[in-house]
DNA sequence: ATGAATGCAAAGCGTTTGCATCTGG
DNA sequence: CCAGATGCAAACGCTTTGCATTCAT
């Protein structure tokens, strides 16, 4: 959404890094050199990424990290509520961080150049609130994703 | 999505399979009683069906088949625009079959028993429309599934 | 006949797990 | 100390592919 500065950025992060050391230490469990790393990068990076392109940014920070512990520690966000797994269809699963503050967005996807751009809107969200009440269902967490061409001059398939 | 007589099904199902031997044929593609019986499964079945599900299916109507065969034909069934691949987070893609009268439903996932269900809301298709349009964007296709808790009392998780 | 489709088994790919080793509280 | 965390490699589950064989046109 909307740009942010350095400072801004550090702020959310170490916000959220504050309550994540909150809710382990709940938890009992620790803290370690890996899981902060892993932990850190994920809050500041803050996009859809995915396990494999974590490890290779938090191998930049912190030499040999085991793949196997990227993916245990994007579990573990999961588990305690700072990450949400979303598939878009390219075969790997990706990872949405959730700072508390915000409402949860949707995704808009180029099919050309797999672009992902978010965006939140009231009416929709209030309209699905209808559609599940409704039905008596109770919703516990939604998954949009409209896929379309974007108007990026550098995406592909912009002549045809 | 209201019920629908074996007579209708029939039809559905008759139409749907001459509209795709109309596609093969225009692909040079050829009929074999393995594709048959799978294609023709498939539509009649009608539901978000998963690779071995159908594979299971269709061995109860034709012997030894491959499941390297079914893969190769639900691909073909995406590919010609019969099908529609979904993920719903558990492990395996789901392929649901376009009949090109229906508009694209919208799904509502029970997140205890995994039991899908469709909708089909023309104030959100509508409302989502307009925010695409808004960005300027051309939609192709959007995916929307709603995760609850549902209320069939055969549902485990509803004693918590 | 000849390009396409099948079946099988092997390979792929992202992700998970078992286990011995380390480490934080 | 000792439960929890790590790294490695092996296991996994779903899907794709290579290849020899069979089949539709």
């Amino acid at each position: 959404m909307g740009e942010m500065s350095k400072q801004q950025r550090d702020k959310r992060v170490s916000g959220a890094l504050e309550a994540f050391y909150e809710r382990l230490q709940e938890e009992g469990l620790k803290s370690t050199k890996q899981r902060d790393v892993i932990v850190e990068r994920f809050f500041w990076l803050d996009k859809h990424i995915s396990a494999d392109e974590l490890l290779e940014d938090v191998r930049e920070h912190q030499g040999r990290i085991g793949y196997a512990t990227v993916y245990r520690t994007l579990k573990l966000l999961v588990e305690l509520g700072f990450a949400v797994p979303k598939d878009f269809g390219d075969g790997q699963t990706r990872y949405d961080p959730i700072h508390n503050q915000d409402p949860q967005h949707d995704h808009l996807i180029c099919i050309d150049c797999r672009k992902i751009m978010e965006f939140n809107d009231e009416q929709l969200n209030s309209r699905i609130k209808d559609i599940v009440a409704d039905l008596d269902y109770t919703v516990r967490r939604k998954k949009i994703e409209l896929y379309a061409e974007c108007d990026d001059p550098s995406c592909p398939h912009k002549a045809s």
